[in-house]
DNA sequence: CTTCAACTACTAAGATTCTCATAGTTTTAA
DNA sequence: TTAAAACTATGAGAATCTTAGTAGTTGAAG
């Protein structure tokens, strides 16, 4: 099972490549999108894994490339948070998966895994949740209500995915605070309803129909109307 | 096995008390610390827990005034992050044991049933870490080096704690960002760097052996020189 | 001994998270 | 119906966390 990494920072590439290898990987590396392109045309790799910002030839157009030259290869693309508008491009230029920095090493073993199972290499299991326009991508990180897009902190986003996954149930702040912050209980302030305004100021501020409506004494849910 | 609860803010109050009893404890609760003495004076009660700032009688006056009247009864007080300087006050006052708000209702129940047991309630159970003339208490979250209060950040607090629990092992950056951070690895950015800075500035800077030391290529180290 | 590359220190700025105080709203009860 | 109590909204600010850039250090190679 052999591997490609493609990543211009050496000690990330390293730390990928060392990982990998630890299990039982063939690793190839390169250090730019160039030599990248070479490798992958000349061998028959189980698994790209690559980076979207780096000298020579970035990870979108690397993808591309390959896709035309009809390549077939799995491609996992490494990006850093907050480059939302790259990942929407990023969808197009043929990547498998999409995997945002920092992350833990064995969720990229799990995606490595995945892809390099034969016949759900070509499954593009990109997760989301939906909800009346509203779009969250649990890979990209990337929210959109209505083909908008949402730019939405670490927090913000913990929260929406948290009602998303319990839409029109009503939850309580205790409840927000212990899956959302893994806070026990109440701390005296009242941050869960400055989150909540937060989530508001960006997802429902701008749109006819709100979504997050509050429940006077019993917590907020995530419902039409 | 009866508890008496204090706490003025009516939500942490209940919180508290609802959890007790569903855990099958019979609870008595008291909104300020005048009530709640004369409650503690006339009851048995196996603990009493109760949090710092409170209209009427304070925690520490309270605790200790329980003491000087001959109860021995556990307590439990909790306190809020920052409160620092009360905190070192506080073990004078009779105290048994502290919980630093904000925590898990899990964490809060581990105490009550370890304060509760007969013979284990005298056992001043303060965990603490020490090197050096460097102690961390995991109660209290006080750190002190030669008897100075040193005031750390969460961040740092868990960063210095893995050190500590390290000591003389050379820590990389790498396994630092894991256990510290719960990042898989090297994000680009130096953020290891920068607080191990802050940690220095704060434990080594004014004192003149130095106890957090860099192996060029390999990480850091907490040792004697 | 010098030079270079790799690594680390330090500073500063920006973003995010959380707290606090005040204003507004809804419900309850007189 | 009105007043009070309980609850929620919101703005502002402080603390913390994170990134980025520059300066400084170390170790290795020539």
């Amino acid at each position: 099972m052999r591997i490609l990494v493609v990543e211009d920072e050496p000690k990330t590439l390293h730390a990928i490549q060392q990982g990998l290898e630890e299990n039982l990987y063939e690793v190839d590396i390169a250090y730019d999108g160039l030599i990248a392109r070479q490798l992958a045309m000349r061998n028959n790799y189980s698994l790209i894994i690559t980076d979207i910002i780096m000298p020579g030839l970035n990870g979108f157009v690397l993808s591309r490339e390959l896709r035309q030259s009809g390549i077939q290869t799995p491609i996992l693309m490494l990006t850093a948070l907050g480059e939302t508008e790259d990942k929407v491009n990023g969808f197009d230029s043929g990547a498998d998966q999409y995997l945002v920095k920092p992350f833990q090493f064995v969720e990229l073993l799990a995606r490595v895994r995945s892809l390099t199972k034969r016949g759900s290499s070509t499954l593009m299991t990109h997760q989301t949740l939906k909800f009346e326009g509203l779009e969250m991508n649990l890979d990209t990180k990337v929210v959109t209500r209505d083909e908008q897009v949402i730019e939405l902190t670490a927090r913000e986003f913990t929260l929406l995915e948290y009602m998303m996954r319990n839409q029109g149930r009503v939850l309580s702040k205790v409840q927000l605070a212990e899956n959302v912050w893994d806070i026990g209980f109440d701390t005296g302030t009242n941050f869960v309803e400055v989150y909540i305004n937060y989530l508001r100021k960006k997802i429902d501020k701008n749109f006819d129909t709100k979504l997050i409506h509050t429940v006077f004494g019993m917590g907020y849910v995530l419902k039409k109307e």
